[in-house]
DNA sequence: GCGACAG
DNA sequence: ATCTTGTCGC
């Protein structure tokens, strides 16, 4: 059986089987609170984009939303001062593909002092893991835990690719259009394409990542002897820039700072789900 | 047709 | 994505 049609059986039977459109929600670490509806600000922010850039009836209108996404994409800088960067990230129990993901956003002051406190929330996304479609799994939940923050990031930071992508459609460039957030994308390892030249050893060494003839990312090396990462746009935001910004949120790791944060809470989360469900 | 394939 | 301990090296 081809590929696409596994991938299209896997999409429609966890499609049918979950709980979509009206995605159970639960609040990380309170048991007691899980099967709640999601908030009717999350309702809203869906419900405010064509339904099928959040909820495609399958692979076919995916694929097409992911081009629309692509179209409304902004890669020049758009963004206002920033005084607040967050970092998002997910986390599953380890090879399930049905059950919640834990979503963390982990916003930082700029310039940067002590964190504010991250907020997670657990959801069973509406599709399982498809290579190239990842923003169909996670933005759902992303983008609840961002209306689930005081105050809006002015630039967010996405675990994967921007516009590295087949579609120019990775998850930074879906969440980014869809949220209407100044957003980068930032994967530690390669969707599509494959870097030009050489790679020098030091922090701050960069090379690009060329996709049939386009600079899609620029592989970065963050941390001496360690592989690099990829750093694309994912909306409202210029290459350069977002390296920049990369660099700024590099304290001696290979990942940026908010991004490791939002990592940690999404892990505690999903510790503090499966304890509470034992 | 075949291989590759973020998280 | 995640499991899991120690071990090696700067």
């Amino acid at each position: 059986m081809p590929v696409a049609a596994l991938q299209e059986r896997a999409f429609l039977y966890h499609r049918r089987h979950n709980c979509v459109p009206a995605y159970a929600a639960t609040r990380t670490g309170c048991p007691e609170n899980r099967q709640h509806p999601i908030p009717a600000a999350c309702v809203v922010a869906i419900m405010n984009r064509p339904r099928h850039w959040i909820d495609p009836p399958d692979l076919k209108a995916a694929t097409i939303a992911q081009r629309e996404i692509a179209r409304a994409a902004e890669h020049r800088d758009r963004f206002g001062p920033v005084s607040v960067v967050a970092g998002v990230d997910t986390s599953m129990k380890w090879r399930d593909t049905r059950g919640p993901i834990h979503a963390a956003v982990a916003p930082l002051p700029w310039p940067l002092a002590d964190p504010f406190a991250a907020h997670t929330i657990s959801v069973v996304p509406p599709i399982p893991y498809v290579p190239g479609y990842l923003g169909f799994r996670e933005c759902p939940a992303l983008l609840q835990v961002l209306d689930g923050i005081a105050r809006r990031p002015d630039l967010v930071l996405v675990d994967g690719h921007g516009i590295a992508h087949p579609r120019r459609c990775g998850i930074a460039t879906h969440l980014g259009v869809v949220a209407d957030v100044p957003s980068i994308g930032c994967a530690k390892t390669i969707l599509c394409g494959k870097v030009e030249g050489e790679l020098g050893p030091d922090p701050g060494d960069r090379a690009p990542l060329v996709d049939r003839g386009e600079v899609v990312a620029m592989a970065l090396r963050t941390r001496p002897r360690a592989n690099p990462i990829f750093v694309s746009t994912g909306h409202r935001i210029s290459l350069e820039t977002a390296v920049e910004w990369v660099l700024k949120l590099t304290d001696g790791r290979r990942l940026p700072l908010p991004t490791r944060l939002a990592h940690e809470a999404a892990n505690a989360a999903r510790r503090a789900y499966s304890d509470g469900a034992s």
